[in-house]
Formats: C-alpha cells, structure tokens, sequence
DNA sequence: CTTATATTTCAGAATATTCTGAAATTACAG
DNA sequence: CTGTAATTTCAGAATATTCTGAAATATAAG
C-alpha cells in the first residue's frame, strides 16, 4: 500500500475511529485496518509512512496486535526488516477478537462476582439484596460463557443455520405458553 | 445506599474498570453498578455523595445512561429530586446495551461499507484486492445482524435451548463432512 | 412574583491515554 | 569483532477524555 486511494483512507479512518468507541487505540486499529486492506505483507517503515505516524508507535500497536493474535511476522530470505500480515478471514477474525476479550474481561469479571458472592454467603447478617443481583450477574455469564464455548467451534455456515433455528425455538415456545 | 460495604466498592469499581475497556466512562460505569445493587431509587445528590463525584458529573452520567435505555427517572409525591433506577433483568440490560452499540456503532459501519464497495464498483479501475476484502466484511455484519434479529427477541430459557442445539449442529456437519 | 430548591451547562482543571523522538538494545552481515 | 540496520524502550510531549465548580437555567411552593 504505497499510496492509499481515497476509499482506502475512508475505511482506514473509519476503522480507527471504531477502535476508539471499544477501547482499542486508534493507531493499533488503523494498523489492522490497513494490514486487512494490503495485498502482500508491509513491514514497520511502510506502515509508518503511509499512516504517517511513529516508527515507535508502529512498534507498539503491531505488539498489541500480536497479542491478540490478529497479526503474524513474516520473515523473508534476503529481506532484514520483519513483515507483517493479518488473516483474511474475517470469521476468524471475529473469533480471535472474541477470544481475546473473554480471557481479559469477562473471565476476571466471572472471578469477582465468585469472589463477592462467596463473601456475601460467607457474612452472617448477608447483604440479601446485593446477593440476588449479584447472583443474577453470575448466571448471566455463566449461560454466556457457556454459550460461547457451545459455538464458537461453528463455521459461518452452521451459524447460519443456527440462526434459522432461532425463529423456530421462537415459534415452539409461543406454542408451550398457549397450551400452559 | 448510604454507606457502602467492602463488597459493594469492590463490585462498583470492577464494573467501573471494565467501563473503560468498553469505550464507557468509569462514572457513567459506577453509577450504574450502584443503582444496581441498589435496592429502591437514589437520587442525584445521594449518588454523588456514595461515589464522591461532582454533582454535576451525576448530571451528566446519568443522562448518558439514559440515553441508553438503561436508566429511568422515578417521581415521587413530595419528593422534588428526582430518583433513578435501573433495570433488574440482566437479560434485558444486555439487550439494551447491544441494541445500542448496533446502532451506533455498527450500522455506520455497514453504510461505510456500502459506500466503500458501491465506489469501487462504480470506478473503471476497480481495486480489485480492497473489493474482497470489503465484501467480506460486508458479508459478515450481514450475517451478524441477521443473527441478532433472529435471536434478540429470545427469552433466556429459549437461548439455552438454542446452544444446546448448536451441539447438535456441530455433530451434523461433522457427519455432512464425512460422508463428503 | 419571589424565593428556595433542583438541574443543567460549560469553561477550564485534572486526569488518562496515546504518540513521538531519541537513546538503548538487538540482530546479523562482513 | 566491528559496523550497520532494525527494533524496542521509555520519558515526556501532545492529545483526548473526564470531571469539577461556578454560573445559568428550570421548577415549583408559597
């Protein structure tokens, strides 16, 4: 990506702009971004260049990509700068970043409501209120979690057809209520 | 909740944190963790002094929660503040949330993309590389909110039956596989 | 209308985050 | 080794965001 055409700079600009509303910083978002957009693989200079920022921040934001796993380094024979490369598949994608987000907020989040519950059940005079809802957090991500694992072994097409199931559970319910 | 225990800080300041990795301010995360495990209504003054925040900042938080849908303002007979609540279900404070980020965040989105990929179209050169890549984009939000319309009107006990079933589906293409 | 109370607005302070540039470190060809 | 290219680190600059406090506005009781 030597020089980027117009559509090119709108959909990287948007993509950083989106970063930012979910926590991701712009930089490291407009990596990806572009990473996503690019042909071959780019190394750290060209990626400085075209987004025109930092060497240093390149550095950075391409290690937090990294540890998300949604960039690789590629290494080249005759070549001593690294590459990099992001996968094509968005399903993947989507899939990592998930993954990601799992195992730093929601897995620690699981663990604070265990440990307040515990403490709660623990206290003699028992805080009744802040235990139900507490509670209630709890079994929310625990039908979450338990969610996530169910499918997120899926291919985009069992997902579909997961989806079409949807409407007949819908429908199926509708039908128990009426009888009941 | 005029005095917080050690319990209730600890879940207020998680949810503040994990605000913040959302793109959500830590006050507009607090104050919602402390109406929900508040058991009746507070008013503004009340929720400054629990969280030791400006009154204002109250102000403006809480307009932003209610922007969201996830706070509604209670009037009371001869009280003249008004007092706050949010919702119990914490099914439904999740829908709520997703609902909003949709429309936020991702259907600007898919316009963007629309409008990427209807320019590449239009143009004689057609960069053919971003075109792929931007459809496939295109097709995974298509899939996505397809998905979440099919299933954002399920009940919770509906949504677990429907994870059970994606076991099954699993199963299926795995013997779809097979057989191929 | 007047006064007391409540809420909102908003400029700028406080804070947090991101980014840069220079220096340090690492990697490796000769 | 030595020298050069590449990468990383990190202090502090730049920026963005959040928060405060004072002033403005709204609300309603008397």
């Amino acid at each position: 990506m030597p020089e980027l055409t117009s559509i090119h700079k709108k959909f990287i600009l948007h993509w950083g702009e989106m970063g930012t509303r979910w926590g991701i910083s712009r930089s490291v978002a407009q990596i990806h971004a572009l990473l996503y957009i690019s042909p071959g693989t780019l190394n750290a200079e060209e990626i400085a260049a075209t987004l025109s920022i930092a060497r240093s921040n390149v550095s950075t934001s391409i290690k937090e990509l990294q540890s998300w796993g949604l960039v690789k380094t590629i290494h080249v024979i005759g070549d001593r700068k690294d590459r990099f490369e992001t996968m094509e598949d968005v399903w993947e994608m989507f899939r990592v970043v998930m993954d990601g987000r799992k195992r730093r907020e929601v897995d620690p989040t699981v663990i604070m409501l265990e440990e307040c519950v515990g403490e709660i059940r623990k206290s003699a005079d028992g805080d009744r209120y802040t235990r139900e809802r507490l509670e209630a957090l709890q079994e929310f991500f625990a039908t979450a979690t338990d969610w996530y694992e169910q499918t997120r072994g899926l291919s985009i097409s069992s997902f579909r057809k997961l989806a079409g199931m949807a409407g007949w559970v819908m429908k199926a319910l509708k039908f128990d209520r009426k009888k009941a």
